[in-house]
DNA sequence: CATAGCATCGTAAACGTTTACGGGACATGC
DNA sequence: GCATGTCCCGTAAACGTTTACGATGCTATG
């Protein structure tokens, strides 16, 4: 005999009464709650997972999904990591357990997510990276499975999500680079459809328009967002003829700062003397000579606003968080350093 | 009605077939077998993970199991993001599932694998950072848990582990040095009691010795493993006298090389010029200038080695894998650079 | 004293699957 | 024609929980 049902066995009362003690109903003594609570701990009695969630249909579990190819490689590392740790303490006020599902890169994303779904793995979902036109939204959303997406999308079910202000900070920049002379500002922008690219575009567009600057397509320049697309982006621009070179740049991606800054390096610029660098904020950032300009936001904070926005739109947990349905860009902000120097006077 | 009796009704055919069709079992006419394959894709069924959890007593789950403190926002990033890849392919195989289990840093590590295994929510475990005396080894092995350390530990009970070649780099590593002419060589040591330090220090000590060289306490930088940690023994070694400074030094993770690069050069020292430097091989390592002469392993490999060793010690795979009760030392490879330079001639 | 109400607990069904067991149909061998 | 074997399939029990329901004993109320 095994379970809560040795336990009812040694106590002398019914399994019934042990799993309402346990879980903390109403109808059942004090004294007894005691007892079974006493008991349970000195056998490390833990209640079976797979039996209660077949009995309950809930798991306990939040999933917080990641492709291991875009992200967990590129932009992924620091970002994400410090993001989980704001999660898991929401998750640890409700006794939920945060995993997270890895997709691997040779996985259909979309397949893989169907999978994690029905086979009932987890009663809520935190998806990231999202795309401009993303499947999973329509798929979760249609399964009427409790999801937040970190980023927005153009596939818009009225569904939660969070996201950086990308558009603040194309402005923020723009404006800070004009008011310092530059006139051709270069940015980043992924190699995939992630929405973040083109929201950052369009308001980077917006913002140069403001001031009278035309666009140049010539100054987008596409890279995998880490380490090496950012070395190749400082290579790139280096190489690039001084009349239509940009003499400013920023980057929403924070792996790829310090790329940036060695690309151009070996090439013969010097961020922050004849070359200005916006960026993010990250732990490699306050290593860096010059001392990067950038946009900062808590990522714990980010994850503990993601986790409590996502127990808003799940059942159990809704009236802890009423908060409604989250759709909220969270602002970051800017800290000054020396690296966005003013435009060479040449330019 | 849901689940597999909607499919079996439609079909008109007993659960026990669907069942037996949907997971291979011999004794199915294969006519039926392919209708039954039909009708489960055209519904799009997924056995429900908790029932069949509950019945199989298994649930086609592994974990990885980490401390987000140390870990995570430390060395974890890259090093371990590019390990679950391999791990998820070996995974992928056999039709298992790789979940990341983060511990909080708020959490007991001990309390938490213990609840997870009691839950029932894995049928393997691989943990890493095992720390000197691991409590953790001791639990699983007790509880008869399929599980691989990545990292050895005083704590042994005959269990598997994989561990990188820290002597081989100690002792490579110093005797290229010296080979150079240097005599003080510092080393970094965690702050916790994470095994390879001592490791890495035994095999530093003897091949110190062994060209004759006293050991020098002095010559350990304890810091935390990280950008942050790197940056602060940079700054540390350029402020001590000349006589007594080290003239290099042999990181054995990746994640500080940038930070202490940056430490020795905003003190005033040069690696490569006036400084020695040696690590390990990583993505941010082939941007560092001078190139940095470090160690090589693959981190895919060393994953799938990983999951290939622990599913050796599971029955349902053993079969697939005959490897025995792997413990092995992985041996890493030196990339020669321009960062390990001979010692200044005032030395 | 009768009744109602409350606190506490036991009983048993249900969750969705897998699998041991047995049975029917049919072929084979003698 | 009988025994034997094979192939396929249906039946039902089991996995460990939670929870609806009903039963019991006690208290309070009239």
């Amino acid at each position: 005999m095994k379970g809560i049902r040795q336990l009812a066995k040694k106590l002398d009362i019914s399994i019934g009464t042990v799993s309402r003690a346990l879980n903390g109903k109403p109808d059942v003594n004090e004294q007894t709650r005691q007892r079974v609570l006493d008991a349970a701990a000195a056998m490390g009695y833990v209640p079976n997972q797979a039996g209660r969630a077949l009995r309950k249909g809930t798991t306990g579990v939040v999933g917080f999904m990641m492709q291991s190819g875009s992200q967990i490689t590129g932009e992924g590392d620091v970002f994400f990591m410090s993001v989980f740790d704001g999660v898991q303490i929401v998750c640890a006020r409700h006794k939920l357990d945060l995993v997270v599902l890895l997709c691997s890169s040779e996985d259909d994303p979309d397949a893989y997510l169907q999978r994690v779904v029905d086979r009932g793995f987890v009663d809520g979902l935190i998806i990231s990276a999202t795309k401009r036109h993303d499947h999973r939204i329509d798929f979760l959303s249609q399964r009427g499975v409790p999801f937040i997406a970190l980023g927005r999308s153009l596939t818009d079910v009225g569904h939660p999500w969070l996201d950086l202000d990308f558009e603040g900070m194309a402005e923020t920049g723009v404006d800070r680079l004009v008011a310092k002379g530059h006139r051709r500002i270069g940015i980043f922008a992924p190699m995939d459809d992630t929405n973040l690219g083109y929201i950052f575009i369009d308001h980077y567009r917006a913002a140069l328009e403001r001031h009278g600057i035309a666009f140049d397509p010539d100054l987008i320049f596409r890279a995998h967002p880490n380490d090496r697309g950012g070395h190749q982006i400082g290579e790139r621009i280096a190489a690039m003829p001084p009349e239509t070179r940009p003499t400013a740049f920023i980057l929403t991606n924070e792996m790829m700062t310090v790329g940036l800054y060695r690309g151009l390096a070996d090439s013969g610029l010097h961020p922050g003397k004849d070359f200005a660098v916006m960026g993010r904020d990250s732990p490699q950032a306050h290593y860096l000579t010059p001392k990067l300009t950038c946009f900062r936001l808590s990522l714990r904070d980010l994850g503990i606003t993601l986790a409590e926005s996502l127990l808003a739109t799940m059942p159990e947990f809704a009236a802890d968080y009423p908060l409604g349905v989250v759709r909220k860009v969270l602002p970051l902000e800017l800290i000054e350093g020396d690296s966005d120097c003013p435009a060479p006077p040449s330019a």
